[in-house]
RNA sequence: GGGCGAAUGGCGGAAUUGGUAGACGCGCACGACUCAAAAUCGUGUUUCGCAAGAAGUGAGAGUUCGAUUCUCUCUUCGCCCA
């Protein structure tokens, strides 16, 4: 019997896709549309495993949709701007232009050879002028809005580099390349303001019921709204500042304060400027990060000012003023009152200062001698030790009534907080979009006139080793306008601003004049189904979503607000990981297996230690090249086994067993399908249609309820039991036409699963223009039902019977002999009668 | 420390609203074909037990005729935030 020959049919088939344009999308108003979008990838040199999984999952849903009659939008592009490519040229002394352009070319090839239905005339490339060209527009119109603005931020500084980090640049306080320590710097940057559609961004949470709840909670958290209040309090005789007002979750352990902390960004910093302590003391502030992470672990310190605040509630507490390095100005307002007994920061600098601890919560009501001293108590409980709140529950009742007494008196105010912060979008970096900014000779900021859009990037061979190549660019950094001298802005943008919109660009890829068609983007908006890792489960997302509102902000045309109407976010992929005796890791590829056990290639003698399975990391050796799998079993054995081990929502692990089962399941088809050929060509006149046609249905109904939960492992089990089901079923006499009916209906439904396979076989029976077929339950309804005896709730049996009365189930049960017997001596108080499923008798001695 | 989630054979994993636990695959064992091997095909495979049978979904309790599924407590692991 011949064997399937993928290499053949899979060229074939992606060349007829190709040539007949298959997959080449148009606004069909009559049909109904499905956008089905996979993240697209940053072109790092190859394609990984991950994206094997994240495409191959897109596009059983392209395809499946489609085949439901849909008009689906299943497009591709390339996150092309990035540090990777800036790192790689330095490196390998070529520019990012041409590194990034080779990694796009090669990693299109071997998507191709995967089978994607992605239409490529819409490919698009957030590296090339046609694309960034209307960011800057969009920058530009942010800007007109007011959503755009300039203001000074810290950034992680390396002095050696002299460059800024990225926070994941910094490893344990230091530059990942120089090894110096990162320094705190402020810089001038450009921020959005995302903060503005704080409440927006977390109401309309609640309407993505196509998410995962998981990615919605950490949105939640990550924009942190909190309730609590601002309160002033007075400061005692002093020239510089009458009061300091600050923002408090908890104003209920107001009577436990023992100081307040100023960030050293707050306003009254100014008059320390002069004071060689202070300075001494901002210096120290910036030796520590920029993360929250790492300002949290820091030591505390403080900076004591001669000033003396009054606690609102009771006059007779005065507390000293310190500028602490905890205290962060982004957010509330730069001040916070320290209450020590009950927050675990300030109790660490109270102690260091020898500040007085007065705790004010007590678990229990009825200690009131409850006193903190090594941990703060953050828990719930009581209060006391605090006038008139004094007995109230905390913090249930205490909050309230504190905002309450505040408000009241005039002392403070209630005030809703988020943690979300302004986007930073300026990157000392060359490959990235150009900021469309001019700026005069007074160092003004101006917008860049639209008919010079886009600001392109100046190509650079040879990069500079430290700083941001473009300030090194004369040519490009300067530049006169009707006679009038002006400098560039030499920041890039954060290649998140990328990927913000790119899936409205996908709409109308080559429109020139804008960004989008706003005809294009009413038709195919929202995203039906956004597909990729969870690791994008807050940032991309939350500001793709900033994205759409601030587009819609004040722009009456544009009304859709929620860029991705459902999220699926897949597991990663993960192999065994390899060592050798001296603690090296070792590739996959330099192994070899013998009797269960594992040994270096080159030397069979060195036996491998076989560690746990992680994901796949180029750090660990552990990656498996696809390009490698699809030369040597094909593109739909790849499919097939990348669905087939786990949930895609879980992580699956790489096997070699696994692939080379899923390429024998391949051949096994295809041996089915030889099978199944010949019986069609004799054309026998007996027909026995009953089994086949109800297996059909049943099988028709699984698949579409499983493609439709994403359960696509379970897609794959079901066609390993039709194969089993159909390779002994073919045995039985059908009719030519019994055969195709039922026959091509299976090949269909595993189409979206091995299209390649799937397409061959509907050719050789001579089948065009199909689509999705249905079930019909009538067909699959069973006359009759296993039903399960249970005695006292445990299972004594099975009666395979047409009957559905209780009365009638009761005299079968009677007559059997395996069960009866349980009845001996017993008698029956109760019985449980489950429609066409148990029956449960309740037995008790006679 | 807080939030979210998970735990089922040797392994990956299945199990509508509570109703036959272990689908399907891997691995393993045995058998067929073969001079032999590979490939292929067939049979078996939760544990204990010769069997009848019993136990069994991280641990312990609870609700129920009946719990992998619901509730509570605990343990371990994963992810996110600090």
């Amino acid at each position: 019997m011949e064997r399937y020959n993928f290499k053949i049919v899979e060229e074939a088939w992606q060349k007829f896709w190709e040539d007949k344009k298959t997959f080449s999308t148009k606004i069909d108003k009559n049909k109904k549309k499905f956008y089905c979008l996979e993240m697209f990838p940053y072109p790092s040199g190859k394609i990984h495993m991950g994206h094997v999984r994240n495409y191959t999952i897109g596009d059983v849903l392209a395809r499946y949709k489609s085949l439901q009659g849909y008009n689906v939008l299943h497009p591709m592009g390339w996150d092309s701007f990035g540090m990777p490519a800036e790192n790689a040229a330095r490196q390998n002394n070529l520019d990012p232009k041409s590194w990034t352009e080779t990694n796009i070319a090669t990693m299109k090839k071997q998507l191709k050879k995967l089978g994607l239905s992605i239409d490529w005339d819409r490919e698009i490339s957030t590296c090339t002028p046609e694309y960034y060209k209307h960011q800057q527009e969009f920058f530009l119109e942010l800007y007109d809005k007011g959503l755009v603005y300039r203001k000074e931020e810290y950034v992680n500084w390396d002095p050696v580099d002299q460059t800024v980090l990225a926070n994941e640049q910094v490893i344990d306080g230091k530059g990942w390349r120089s090894g110096a320590t990162v320094e705190r710097k402020k810089l001038n940057q450009w921020f959005f303001n995302i903060k503005k559609f704080s409440e927006e961004l977390l109401e309309n949470l609640n309407s993505l019921n196509e998410w995962p709840n998981k990615v919605k909670v950490m949105q939640k958290n990550w924009i942190g709204k909190s309730f609590g209040c601002e309160v002033g309090f007075q400061i005692e005789n002093s020239k510089i500042v009458s009061e300091i007002r600050c923002f408090t979750t908890r104003p209920d352990t107001l009577f436990g304060s023992s100081f307040l902390a100023l960030s050293i960004d707050h306003p009254l910093a100014k008059h320390y400027e002069n004071n060689e302590e202070f300075i001494e003391f901002k210096k120290k502030c910036s030796e520590t990060g920029t993360t929250e992470e790492s300002i949290a672990n820091a030591e505390k310190i403080g900076f004591k000012t001669e000033l003396i605040a009054i606690n609102p509630l009771d006059n007779s507490i005065k507390v000293p003023v310190y500028f602490a390095n905890f205290v962060l100005m982004d957010y509330g307002l730069g001040a916070v009152f320290g209450c020590p007994a009950h927050d675990q920061r300030d109790l660490d600098f109270a102690k260091k200062y020898n500040l007085k601890i007065t705790t004010v919560v007590t678990p229990d009501k009825e200690n009131l001698t409850f006193k903190v001293t090594e941990e703060a108590y953050t828990g719930p409980g009581f209060i006391f030790n605090s006038s008139f709140l004094n007995g109230l529950k905390c913090p249930e009742e205490s909050i309230l009534k504190t905002i309450n007494y505040l408000e009241e008196k005039n002392l403070g105010q209630k005030k809703v907080n988020f943690r979300l912060k302004d986007w930073g979008i300026s990157r000392q970096r060359y490959w990235g979009c150009p900021i469309p900014i001019i700026y005069d000779e007074k160092n003004n900021p101006h917008k860049i006139p639209k008919n010079l859009l886009p600001v392109k990037l100046p190509n650079i061979k040879k990069l500079s080793s430290s700083g941001n190549p473009l300030d090194t660019q004369v040519d490009w950094k300067f530049i006169e306008i009707n006679g009038k001298k002006f400098t560039r802005e030499t920041d890039t943008l954060d290649t998140f601003v990328d990927s913000s919109w790119y899936y409205l660009r996908f709409c109308s890829p080559k429109k020139s004049d804008y960004g989008f068609d706003q005809d294009e983007i009413n038709y195919w908006m929202p995203v039906d189904q956004y597909i990729g890792g969870v690791e994008h489960a807050i940032l991309h997302l939350l500001y793709s979503r900033f994205f759409m509102h601030a587009i819609a902000y004040k722009n009456k045309k544009f009304d859709i607000k929620e860029p991705f109407k459902g999220l699926f976010t897949q597991g990663m992929v993960c192999h065994e990981t390899y060592k050798d005796n001296n603690n090296n890791w070792i590739s996959p590829e330099d192994i070899i297996t013998k009797n269960g056990k594992k040994f270096l290639k080159n030397d069979q003698s060195k036996e491998i230690i076989i560690g746990p399975s992680e994901s796949m990391s180029k750090s660990k050796k552990n990656t498996i090249d696809p390009e490698k799998i699809i030369e040597l079993y094909g593109a739909d054995s790849v499919r097939l086994f990348i669905l087939s081990d786990s949930p895609p929502e879980k992580d699956v692990q790489w096997s070699d067993e696994g692939i080379v089962s899923s390429y024998k399941f391949l051949q096994k088809l295809w041996t089915l399908n030889t099978k199944i050929q010949d019986k069609i060509n004799k054309d026998n006149k007996k027909d026995c249609s009953v089994d086949l046609e109800k297996f059909t249905h049943k099988f028709i109904k699984r698949i579409t309820e499983n493609l439709n939960n994403f359960s696509y492992n379970i897609v794959i089990a079901n066609l390993h039991e039709m194969h089993s089901f159909m390779i002994k079923e073919i045995e039985k006499e059908y009719t030519k036409n019994t055969l195709l009916r039922n026959y091509s209906k299976i090949l269909i439904t595993v189409q979206p699963i091995i299209p390649h396979f799937s397409s061959e076989c509907l050719k050789l029976i001579k089948i065009e223009n199909f689509m999705w077929p249905k079930f019909d339950e009538k067909i699959i309804e069973e006359t009759e039902v296993n039903f399960v005896i249970q005695i006292n709730g445990k299972k004594r049996g099975i009666i395979n019977t047409n009957k559905v009365l209780e009365k009638d189930l009761f005299n079968l049960v009677k007559d059997d002999t395996k069960i009866n017997k349980y009845f001996e001596n017993k008698k029956i108080i109760k019985t449980i009668f489950v429609q066409k499923k148990l029956i449960n008798f309740i037995v008790k001695d006679v």
